[in-house]
DNA sequence: AACGCGTGGAA
DNA sequence: TTTCCAAGCGT
């Protein structure tokens, strides 16, 4: 075995993360095993987003839903209001949609080979080499961000992404052992995000020192090379917030697309420019709209401006197509963040915690 | 291949 | 304040 596999996995022993969704080496070593259900669940939850982030939702669906049959029970519905504030909702339709088919076609069970688990819904390259390694041990090369990072600073690969990744890959694999394949995944991702880090890694303590040829040549930090990113756009639009009595008017987003199947207050359309004179045209519904605050949210490829207009005293019957929620409720909803600060805009108190 | 797709925390 | 970016996937 490579010595850069031993020494991650003797450092993995004594330095590894605990997490709510993870085996210790101590535990598999008692003969544990993972359950391939909390794994890929977690995996999901974990693309493109924190381990802070994931773990409270991670608990919540667990307690929900115990196991993939008890997800595939639920609805959609219930799965978005779940995960809303996680972002990329499309991860959590998908997870649905794979539970769904994990339970007809599966008996319950997920596979185990790359090949069925690359053809589910929301399961790419790292997360059907994660499960597979982390879940069933089996020996596949499970690359993600972290692992870029850490190999192109072993060997000093200065070719940039994504045009390093066959490389990336092919190296990744050559290091993955027969044994604890699962162990030096994590071990890999740990390393990644705690020493191996993006800015001011901690190469003083790094297990892989001896080995890096980015520390003997240059500076790690220089890796990996990317290619530079584009600007971010700007839209602007308007918001409506309608309030009857202690009510407040949501309706659907439709299923796919930005913040495809959440709730939301209704807009404007989003475009470049503010068409000032005819924000009021495309309210839902007549009201006395009065302008009541600004917001901004930054979402992955560009940069909202809502206006966000107020109205009271609605006649719920002149409103058709959504729903009234009482204010003390929107908890409960589908609301993505960009739509609670709407809200919040208008209703100061709507998302306040409430005391005792 | 390049783009659409959220959010919040760190520096 | 701004910038970066965190266990990527689908098209």
């Amino acid at each position: 075995m490579q010595p850069i596999t031993t020494r991650l996995l003797l450092w993995y022993d004594s330095h590894h993360r605990t997490l709510p969704w993870r085996i210790s080496p101590r535990e598999r070593l008692a003969g544990i095993t993972a359950d391939p259900y909390r794994i890929w669940l977690s995996e999901i939850m974990l693309q493109q987003t924190t381990v802070e982030a994931v773990k409270s939702y991670f608990r919540v669906f667990i307690e929900k839903w115990p196991t993939v049959v008890d997800l595939a029970a639920a609805s959609q519905d219930d799965v978005l209001r779940a995960w809303a504030g996680l972002g990329y909702y499309s991860r959590a339709r998908n997870l649905k949609k794979c539970a769904d088919i994990i339970c007809a076609e599966y008996g319950g069970h997920f596979p185990s080979d790359l090949a069925s688990l690359k053809s589910l819904p929301g399961i790419g390259d790292y997360t059907a080499a994660a499960i597979a390694s982390i879940a069933f041990d089996l020996p596949m090369a499970v690359v993600d961000g972290n692992v870029e990072r850490v190999i192109t600073r072993l060997y000093a690969l200065a070719t940039p992404l994504p045009l390093a990744k066959p490389e990336i890959r092919s190296r990744m694999q050559a290091l993955t052992p027969d044994e604890r394949s699962g162990d030096f995944a994590q071990a890999m991702m740990d390393l990644g995000a705690t020493i191996c880090t993006p800015r001011r890694p901690a190469c003083v303590i790094c297990p892989l020192n001896d080995n890096c040829q980015a520390l003997k040549t240059t500076d790690p930090e220089f890796f990996p090379v990317k290619a530079p990113k584009k600007e971010k756009p700007v839209r602007v639009g308007a918001a409506f917030v309608a309030i009857s009595n202690d009510e407040l008017y949501l309706r659907s987003r439709a299923e796919t697309g930005l913040l495809g199947g959440m709730a939301e207050v209704p807009t404007t359309s989003w475009t470049a420019r503010l068409d000032g004179e005819t924000e009021l045209d495309a309210a839902p519904f007549p009201a006395n709209w009065v302008a009541t605050g600004n917001i901004t949210h930054v979402f992955t490829h560009f940069e909202l401006r809502l206006k966000i207009y107020k109205a009271h005293d609605v006649e719920k019957d002149i409103v058709a197509g959504g729903w009234w929620v009482k204010v003390d409720k929107l908890g409960g909803e589908a609301l993505p963040t960009v739509m609670k600060k709407a809200i919040a805009a208008a209703v100061p108190d709507a998302f306040a915690r409430r005391r005792n």
